[in-house]
DNA sequence: GATAGTTTGTTAGTCGAATTAACTAACTTC
DNA sequence: GAAGTTAGTTAATTCGACTAACAAACTATC
């Protein structure tokens, strides 16, 4: 047990941010209220947060209507600190700078192959480049987290798949280039960080990312699951078909090599003998209801469903987020494996298409910088809802 | 966030205590040591637990060899309170009396048909005579945890496979006519708390059970993970085959329908055409080296083997405790199993045969009696391993 | 428009848990 | 027997949170 010094980590301090970061303004009476904490004691920390720069007052509010003092209302210091988020992919890599409640800054991405060999310039020239604008706030640049498409564990890229990254200590370099707190983490962790962010009713969230891999993220009891060795989620190479075909992972018939966007456009080439076809090829025949294109999807369906229930026979969270472009453009198919699941245990389980789509591991990126800034490990505060979606 | 009123609630009354349940004997010095809370701190705790009677001193120790005070060993007062579990399946009940560090007061198996008709009897019977032969104890019998080989959640059985507890409220039943604490949690989830209990060294544990049916228990962070409606860890009922044979959950190639025990022995018996024959047949074949059973078992393994890294891919866990009666008897099993894991990215997680074999889940009820008289929800205290290990 | 009632927020005093620092107690070694 | 070491207690202090009382600022109403 570790005794609490930074007055930040206290934990009733800690409550109280999150009441204030949670919505776009609020009293300390109603702070005093939903938290359980004497006004003596929300009026105390509030003294302190403002005195530390957090939070700032916005002016009074209007008054009930039996009558009563107006309170005074507060909200976070959104602008006392930045985040930067970066999510690195073997062909792209995409940025994204916001205050401290989300707002956007900057977002960026750049088409362009990734390597050991230039990912730290295109990192750094980003920072330094904000840097110069950046005028005086009190806490500047809070933190750097770059989401990896790969293995993470305890901040060091293990394995990063048709990329090689690993090869680097990447944390090392950037921490003596830039002098920020840096931290990496795997893309399908960072989505569930923000889908949980925005997600004030439920305790346990999967989120399930299908692109080029597949992989999930899991929130429980609020808080981030990593694994032992930041390979928890891997769902990708569970093995859907026993002696199906051979998977780079060196075993056979997982799931990745038939869920993943990239396996089902080439099921789909083969379905029609043509190696040009598209993903938007892919989805343009699903809506002429090509028969043959309706019977590969419905299959792709029960597939997806099965490592989907793998998922949830394990976790059994309250809701599952799904980040899939395919399923974005198929939507149906979210009913069609929520009628799958009605058959099932889990028929309480509720699965809900991701609202951050793409832009999902830059969000969550952004709220473990906000985690590492304020020493917390949970989701119980969250960015401003409204200003993260209307981002392009 | 609530407040603690409860003295025993208090966070650091809790760490010291569980640091004394957790060694024969210890010092405040050392307490101190270990916990980094100031010695005058300790002492202080220390003081009321002994007035509270949890803990007792019993004499002092040896000084170091480089000479000082000699320290005054404490220790808890097993002996202030008593758990009672049960194990409950629909061929046969058990149960055991311990005392508070789990030394046996009686422990029995009764082998018969349990029904919703009969349950409450054989509760209330074993815990009336109980009661009539203890002599006054500072707290009594601090609660009764039953273990139940189906689905509970919120205290509440759902749904028990085979027999028909589901269709009474067992806790609100017992709860009148015993007057004690009740508590009943799923077979799977209770060997966890058990494995857990033991080890000291993992935050990540699963406990794989496979006995009539498959489950996983699962720990995370030293506490056990339920899920958001009891259903973690139902594996059993991930698909293993797409297509394969019909199970009575409703769907097709369940991971149940191939390596439960039962399967596994009604596969034997079709191979060799004998309905008669019976699990110690199996394994008496297995010996012999038949190689008809051999063939039978690898492929056994093999799809265990899927199963279980089904369960590791989700969860990460740094050990999985492996509760089966048939590997029990062919233990080369588990390092034919750790060298298919080996190949894989989880080549760290360790397997290990269960050390407490079929009373996992009744030591886990105790655990589980533990954790509601103390308030707490972790297994950073334990069981005395000796007294545990020697029963029977 | 004076008064009563309501709600917000602050102040003063108190409590309790944990800390530090200085002590006593009880040993070993030389 | 003196010096050094370890164990445990005591007293004073700090700090977070609480209660209770109050001031501030509103609404409703006769």
């Amino acid at each position: 047990m570790f005794r609490m010094k930074n007055s930040i980590r206290e934990q009733n301090s800690i409550i109280v941010l999150s009441e204030i970061i949670n919505r776009p303004e609020i009293s300390r009476a109603m702070i005093s209220e939903l938290t359980g904490l004497n006004k003596a004691t929300v009026s105390e920390i509030v003294r302190r947060l403002i005195e530390d720069d957090y939070v700032i007052e916005i002016g009074p509010g209007k008054s009930t209507s039996s009558g009563g003092r107006r309170p005074i209302l507060l909200t976070v210091n959104k602008k006392a600190g930045v985040s930067i988020s970066f999510d690195v992919r073997y062909d792209r890599i995409s940025y994204l700078i916001t205050y401290l409640d989300g707002e956007k800054i900057d977002y960026t991405i750049e088409e362009k192959e990734m390597t050991k060999d230039n990912i730290v310039d295109s990192i750094t020239s980003v920072v330094e480049n904000f840097k110069s604008t950046l005028t005086d706030s009190p806490f500047g640049i809070i933190g750097i987290t770059i989401s990896i498409h790969g293995i993470v564990n305890e901040n060091k890229i293990e394995f990063t798949p048709y990329f090689d990254l690993d090869e680097i200590d990447l944390v090392s370099i950037l921490e003596q280039k830039c002098d920020l707190p840096i931290h990496i983490e795997n893309e399908a962790n960072l989505s569930a960080l923000a889908e949980a962010a925005f997600d004030y009713e439920h305790e346990h969230i999967v989120s399930f990312s299908a692109h080029t891999g597949i992989g999930a993220g899991v929130i429980l009891h609020g808080q981030l699951h990593r694994g032992s060795s930041g390979r928890s989620g891997e769902v990708g190479h569970t093995v859907l078909y026993p002696n199906g075909v051979n998977c780079p992972c060196g075993n056979q018939g997982c799931l990745e090599q038939y869920c993943s966007t990239k396996a089902v456009v080439r099921k789909f080439q083969r379905l029609k003998g043509d190696e040009s076809l598209t993903f938007d090829d892919l989805v343009a025949s699903y809506h002429e209801k090509d028969s043959s294109t309706l019977n590969m999807i419905l299959q792709f369906a029960k597939d997806f469903g099965i490592g989907l229930m793998n998922v949830i026979g394990n976790y059994d969270p309250e809701v599952v987020y799904i980040n899939s472009e395919l399923l974005e453009e198929i939507p149906e198919l979210i009913s069609l494996l929520q009628h799958y699941l009605s058959m099932t245990i889990y028929k309480n389980v509720v699965l809900k298409q991701s609202l951050l789509g793409k832009k999902a591991s830059l969000y969550g990126a952004t709220v473990m910088n906000l985690q590492k800034f304020l020493h917390v490990s949970n989701v119980e505060f969250s960015l401003n809802m409204e200003k993260v979606l209307e981002v392009e």
